[in-house]
DNA sequence: AGATTAAATGTTACATTATAACATTTGAGC
DNA sequence: GCTCAAATGTTATAATGTAACATTTAATCT
């Protein structure tokens, strides 16, 4: 299982977009291959429609834009392919504003924080081991059993935050 | 300002809610005072209906539980309720849930954590410093700007987990 | 007190997000 | 090729949330 590192946070303008979503797919095939899941064309188109940027998607948006390639798809068509991709740990709901982004820890641990740019409204995924740990400590402090953590930051990234010309259109992206 | 702490995380079996609810209400009160905004009874009645329990309440549960006082009460009034009360930071969103919780520090800082029990269904509120602090740690060195942050945490609350007979009422509750 | 005016609320209509329930199709394993 | 569970198709509706404009309320000024 390989790691889809990102160098960049602002894909549009600084990494190879192709790239992150090949190897996103090609992950998410492994680890369907490893599990005995399937990851059907529905399922498949989902995964690459959400992957086609680094911002959080819209299950209504995906909807419009699967029915190109999928002219029967309905809201069940989607919202079940988006449960399966959450159960295998490929996407992330982002609670926050009711949409979904591609996981970039695929097959790995799943606590992760969630910088979510106001800007660009492009999210990233931290695993952030201090700051789980010390979520850790502090539920198991208090006897809590914890099933599921989320944390998500709105703000400003760094790349948005720069006042640097020829940031312009990474700004407006 | 005082602050209504809280004993028990279960608030039906081992704390005077009625006193809970009175110094959430009495607080909310001198905050709304000395900000010069109004507390008006819509907001009050909505707020107190909030409080009723320690659980996380729907925006639609609050319409239908307000109507017997507000009988014109229609989806505008409450979310215009619910909008004012969470910018005086007198409740939370939980965002995972789509419901909103009182807060448990009312006028003082705005980081928490949600601890949300899957069984008895409430909703604990911590400042968790140190984790506030890790958060704060890793958000800097990636150079994000933060404007809000949400931690929620579902699971089993500490009550709800005791094996112990005696307990039973509570984790039915 | 009466006038002014911004804030709050009333009201209608609709947009967005999500699920239930049942029918049909598909595909893996026998 | 049969069987059965999984996946998808289909219809309908539930649940959540907002836009836009009308009316009322209440604080402040004169």
């Amino acid at each position: 299982m390989n790691i889809p590192t990102r160098t960049s946070p602002n894909p549009s303008s600084e990494h190879n977009h192709k790239q992150c979503i090949s190897e996103a797919l090609g992950t998410a095939g492994r680890v369907c291959m490893t599990r005995g899941v399937r990851l059907t064309p529905i399922r498949h188109q989902v995964l690459e429609l959400i992957w086609s940027s680094h911002k959080a998607v819209k299950a209504y948006d995906l909807l419009d834009r699967i029915k190109p390639l999928q002219p029967m798809a309905k809201p069940a068509t989607v919202y079940r392919a988006l449960d399966f991709l959450i159960e295998q740990g490929l996407i992330h709901r982002v609670e926050s504003l009711n949409a979904f982004i591609g996981c970039s820890y695929s097959g790995q641990q799943h606590e992760q924080l969630l910088l979510i740019c106001k800007r660009c409204h492009e999210v990233e995924e931290r695993s952030a081991e201090k700051v789980m740990k010390a979520l850790a400590g502090e539920i198991g402090r208090l006897a809590f059993i914890a099933h599921s953590k989320t944390i998500e930051v709105h703000g400003i990234c760094a790349k948005c935050a720069e006042p640097a010309i020829n940031q312009t259109d990474a700004r407006l992206n």
